[in-house]
DNA sequence: AGACTAGTGGAACAGGCGTTCAACTTTCTG
DNA sequence: CAGAAAGTTGAACGCCTGTTCCACTAGTCT
């Protein structure tokens, strides 16, 4: 039996490098391509592995999905809060770190099925809300959930949208009409 | 071989029965949760009719998906375009409907993934862009992303929003600040 | 009536799955 | 150094999966 998650242990590296593998797994198959197996081969270590640190596979989707949100979380932090920068941020989520964002969304989803997970999901809309100090309310959920559409309709289109098409949307959002 | 999807046959009442048979599986246990045995089983029928009506499993998904959304765009029809009615549709959607407003969104990611299920992922958009008739199309699409977004939050929520406390967000989304 | 097609359904194949087990090596602790 | 704990691994169990095959019935045409 591995020590409990928060333990540092020996085989932390390995630790890492199965959450890693599981994000890459997810990024390119969706949630659903997640399997013992799946990861285990991505991460170059046998089966018995991934059970090893963690015991069900709830517990790697969990933990990867946590820790995913994170990472993405403290990435918006360095975003500048001007419409330009958020634009690009958008475009960039649904450009060049597409991938990762579908993960997100998928955690979104997730979530919704699973209380344990709402937390986790919840967090870059937390920070956001942080970020922006203490507006008025009724503006702060309105940007909010404009960025959340913006970002998932990014995901649908044909082609990502590009910045300086999104700015325009984003600073109504942002400044009012 | 069954006749090609557009045909009629003597065995629509069965495919119908199939595909809402499946929509009950998403609604319960996901995307995820679809086979060709749980469908049957749901629906009560011998495995192999969903296999003889839906040759693979994506034919069988990707069909309940573009009738759903189809569905939920024409129920939006009905919708007054008040912020007091937008809000009541949101409350429901998450509320009474969770189920099917959870699927509509598995068809999000699902689109993000396969390119045939855009049509039908955009389909509630577009039907509100032509509702909303030849507005200022930044405000439109602001709109249309607040909604979205709204939506999903409200999925992750520990409890499902009332009306009342969207109505202020909504109308500031449709009016202006 | 005969031929043909749509529809029905039981059985089976091969393959992937989550998880467990037991044997083994490495590293830490007293 | 001895013993315990942590880490590593191949093999295996039983289950569920997508899909195919084949035998069969019920309607529909000529």
């Amino acid at each position: 039996m591995p020590p409990p998650d928060g333990r540092r242990a020996r085989g932390d590296r390995r630790r890492r490098e199965i959450l890693s593998a599981t994000l890459r797994v997810v990024e390119r198959d969706g949630v659903a391509g997640v399997s013992h197996r799946s990861v285990a081969r991505e991460a170059g270590v046998p089966t018995t592995s991934t059970t090893y640190y963690y015991a069900t596979l709830d517990d790697l989707l969990i933990a990867t999905l946590t820790w995913s949100a994170e990472e993405m979380a403290a990435s918006f932090r360095e975003v500048p809060l001007t419409p330009a920068a958020v634009a690009r941020f958008i475009a960039d989520a649904a450009g060049a770190h597409r991938g990762r964002t579908l993960a997100e969304y998928e955690l979104y989803l997730l979530a919704a099925r699973r209380p344990e997970l709402r937390p986790a999901a919840r967090r870059w809309v937390s920070l956001m809300a942080e970020v922006a100090g203490p507006r008025d309310p009724v503006r702060l959920r309105a940007v909010l959930a404009g960025l959340d559409g913006l970002l998932i309709q990014a995901l649908i289109a044909d082609f990502p949208p590009m910045a300086e098409d999104l700015e325009p949307v984003v600073s109504l959002l942002m400044l009012g009409g």
